[in-house]
DNA sequence: GGTGGACCTTCCCATGATGGGAGGGTCAAG
DNA sequence: CTTGACCCTCCCATCATGGGAAGGTCCACC
């Protein structure tokens, strides 16, 4: 299987193919005389679970953590587990986060008339911004020039 | 001020304030004779503005936009809640996504011993892929029509 | 045999928002 | 004057992805 064939068999651009190849994650089985990328079952099946990762999510870093796990039959499952649940805690306060964001938007927008007239709870809301809770890296400041 | 203390004053890093300069986003009010940055209230307030909107999620473009709508005294606030109003649903449709993804992942850590033993629902999901090929129970030699 | 077009190769560039760091100038306190 | 915190510009890297140029290869059709 040539490069396109494996992008058709896998549902990842020959691009990224070609890119994966370059980092060392899925090399092809070997090349043609004419420097074609040569492609077997075997790496057009880590292309697909890469794929299927992708799609739930993982980083490319764990994803090459995981097709070596997924290369190597004698793994512990527990290894895989903790990745897995790993970025499950990541997916869910990321969650959290833009529901907080969603949340305080959709009030904002809700107090917003949106209409032709200008005045806006949404401008005012960012505009009133909380100061930005310091913490101060610096103790003492032999140049306190500010004002 | 000069830059550091518009980082303070804002929260945003100097490397970042000297980017919106340089984008065109945030000027500053004036340079020392010796090419400093000099930032008054009204740029430290735009930086704040900047830095509650990213807190908020929106992108660079669309702060881009909001910020000229808030620079407008004169601006329907119509336009300011179609922008916010694409943002949620933007977030929205990424927390739905992401919900699934750790819908499914929890789902498969759940079914994982996560102990010394390789067997792995997880890895098998991924193994698996989501292709016309069943399910599961369903080792066929999906052979051939590759050469 | 020739040709056209679909394919393949490598190399370079761009993204968005951010940070790191080098190399050098400026400012104020000691 | 020295010191060191601060500022300047310029370059590079990220992460995963795509765009495109310049050139080589394959194959089916005439």
């Amino acid at each position: 299987m040539n490069i396109g064939q494996a992008s058709n068999a896998s549902g990842i651009s020959t691009k990224m193919i070609r890119y994966y190849d370059e980092i060392g994650l899925v090399r092809p089985a070997s090349r043609t005389d004419s420097n074609y990328r040569e492609y077997d079952q075997r790496e057009i099946n880590e292309l697909r679970f890469i794929k299927r990762a992708r799609s739930l999510g993982f980083s490319m870093e764990e994803i090459t953590q995981l097709l070596s796990l997924w290369r190597d039959r004698e793994r512990p499952s527990r290894v895989v587990k903790d990745i897995a649940d790993r970025h499950i805690a990541d997916l869910e306060a990321r969650i959290v986060e833009m529901q907080a964001m969603a949340g305080t938007l959709r009030h904002l927008s809700h107090c917003c008339a949106g209409d032709d007239r200008p005045d806006c709870p949404i401008l005012a809301d960012l505009t009133a911004g909380k100061e930005p809770t310091q913490p101060a890296k610096a103790p003492a400041r032999t140049r306190a020039r500010y004002s």
